[in-house]
RNA sequence: GGCCCGUUCGUCUAGCGGUUUAGGACACCGCCCUCUCAAGGCGGAGAUCACGGGUUCGAAUCCCGUACGGGCUACCA
């Protein structure tokens, strides 16, 4: 049998890193065994989805390398793939319901519903629906219907049932009472079908054999293995994996920072590195491996490895690794990444690029392994677009120190004398300390600072060979000046 | 309240009854490298396996209970 799961996000928001990951482990899986993966958008809040969130969304879940084989922009035999357009499946599905008993209306209004679910809950024990309604005789029941009275369609819960077992693939075994199973509503007056329902219509008629999602929904999972039944619909296979919290061990949210993919976009991080990471979040291909890549990954995967507690949220870790898939890049391909956040800081034009690759490619390694993600570019090379500023503090700090001024003296005569190559300038400004007495340090210090305003810089020589020598010399002179002054 | 799930270094995890002085990764600390910062190399500290009972010759691993955390308990999804 072809294995089918589903992805199948609310609209309702941006593509939440718990989410992604829920798209990943689906996404894998179906590839691991040679299936099929669907993506479904259950947009039943019609208050809070937008077409804009479906765009983001499936931006945000290519973006990570994910590709479905039936969705709403790829189709499908299955369609259709938005859960508003499905609902005309509901009806049918709750006609066999009725037909064989299953399903039936129930007239309690809301305020006497919350009456009794009070005063049971504060008796103890079982709060759900009393099933008041269950005991009227259906000629009567379908007479009011008739009569225009507003009501709800149950599921009638078989009282012979028994436990429900729900063999999950990642949790084992569980098992949920039978008696404290609850006649919940499948059709609301307004004749839409609760979210119970639906998802187990759409499923089955989708034809999912898997089911793999968060395990807020493990206690969804007997109610839904019961309308399976009612429908006389195979069950599909469940598994639940446990959800991501933030470091205070409360579910994932806005307060603990970015939660959104496309935030993470926005900031520099790599694909790969999401997608390593957030596998990694839950699951462990050997509990050695850390790094590996997307082929990997759906070779590997398996749902028995899959951790059934929470895990929590780390931004240093996910930064770590997106560091180290950063300098694992090619030049080339480092340059056109790099291109985009140089030009929106200003700094060139996508025609520099095309004009200077070859400088732009001496820049990578310098860069590479001093960002985590690349938002963090522009500061670190700005000095080789803009005149640096020298704050007060450093300008006293280092330039007026002993030394730094006959330093920079030397530094400008040996630099001049120069081809500008990194070899060569590094030839020159270690004459310096022996010309001049001055400490390497101290002198090193005196030039990163004219050339860059930082303390903090690239490595010196590189810099200056990419900053070229007229403008390294007129920044050594000008910062000279201030030394003397 | 009821039902369900979870609990191994700060964090992600390995571990599926003896091979464990509980392994790896991030973070942290130290040393090396070094023009700053990184990166890298080497080393270190860090977990009485939530707690309490069992079962067993033997338990992080199996069972029961307790505590704590989470989920569901809606005419939300």
């Amino acid at each position: 049998m072809t294995v089918r799961v589903r992805f199948a996000p609310s609209p309702t928001g941006h593509l939440h890193i718990g989410g992604a990951r829920t798209a990943i482990y689906n996404w894998a899986f179906a590839r691991h065994h040679g299936g099929v993966f669907v993506l479904r958008i259950d947009d039943t809040d019609l208050e809070r989805s937008t077409e804009e969130n479906t765009a983001a969304i499936l931006r945000s879940l290519r973006w990570l390398g994910l590709d479905w084989d039936e969705g709403p922009d790829t189709g499908g035999d299955f369609g259709p793939y938005y859960q508003t357009q499905r609902a005309d499946t509901y009806e049918p599905a709750l006609e066999h319901m009725k037909a064989n008993g299953r399903a039936y209306p129930c007239f309690c209004s809301s305020e006497t519903l919350e009456a009794r679910r009070d005063t049971a809950r504060a008796k103890g024990g079982f709060s759900g629906y009393d099933r008041t309604c269950r005991a009227i005789p259906s000629d009567v029941a379908m007479a009011r219907i008739d009569a225009g009275e507003p009501h709800v369609w149950r599921l009638a819960v078989p009282s012979d049932r028994g436990d429900i077992i729900v063999n999950d693939l990642i949790r084992g075994e569980t098992r949920f009472p039978g008696d404290a199973m609850d006649d919940f509503i499948l059709m609301r007056t307004d004749g839409t079908a609760t979210y119970n329902f639906a998802t187990v219509v759409d499923d089955w008629t989708m034809g999912m054999t898997h089911i793999i999602r968060g395990d807020d929904h493990l206690s969804n999972t007997p109610r839904q293995v019961v309308v399976y039944e009612a429908l006389d619909a195979p069950v599909p296979a469940f598994a639940h994996m446990s959800m991501i919290f933030g470091a205070d061990g409360k579910r994932l949210s806005k307060r603990h920072g970015a939660t959104s993919l496309e935030s993470y976009a926005e900031e520099g991080y790599l694909p790969e590195a999401l997608l390593n990471y957030l596998s990694l979040l839950g699951w462990s291909l050997d509990g050695e491996t850390t790094l590996f890549d997307r082929e990997t990954l759906v070779r590997e995967f398996d749902l028995s490895r899959v951790s059934t507690s929470p895990a929590v949220w780390d931004p240093e870790k996910l930064d770590w690794m997106n560091g180290s898939y950063i300098r694992e890049m090619d030049a080339e391909t480092f340059v056109d990444t790099m291109a985009p956040w140089l030009e929106h800081a200003g700094f060139v034009t996508a025609a520099d690029f095309a004009a200077s690759r070859e400088w732009f490619l001496k820049l990578v390694p310098l860069v590479a392994e001093r960002i985590k993600h690349f938002d963090e570019i522009a500061p670190k090379v700005a000095f080789l677009f803009t005149e640096p500023t020298i704050e007060p503090s450093v300008r006293e700090k280092v330039l007026e120190k002993d030394g730094a001024a006959a330093a920079l003296s030397a530094a400008l005569e040996a630099l001049a004398a120069v081809e500008f190559r990194t070899e060569d300038i590094e030839a020159a400004l270690r004459t310096v300390p022996e010309t001049t007495g001055v400490k390497a340090k101290v002198a090193f210090q005196a030039v990163r600072v004219a050339v860059t305003g930082t303390t903090v810089s690239l490595p010196l020589f590189e810099s200056l060979e990419l900053l070229g020598k007229e403008r390294t010399l007129a920044r050594i002179a000008a910062a000279l000046q201030m030394a003397v002054e």
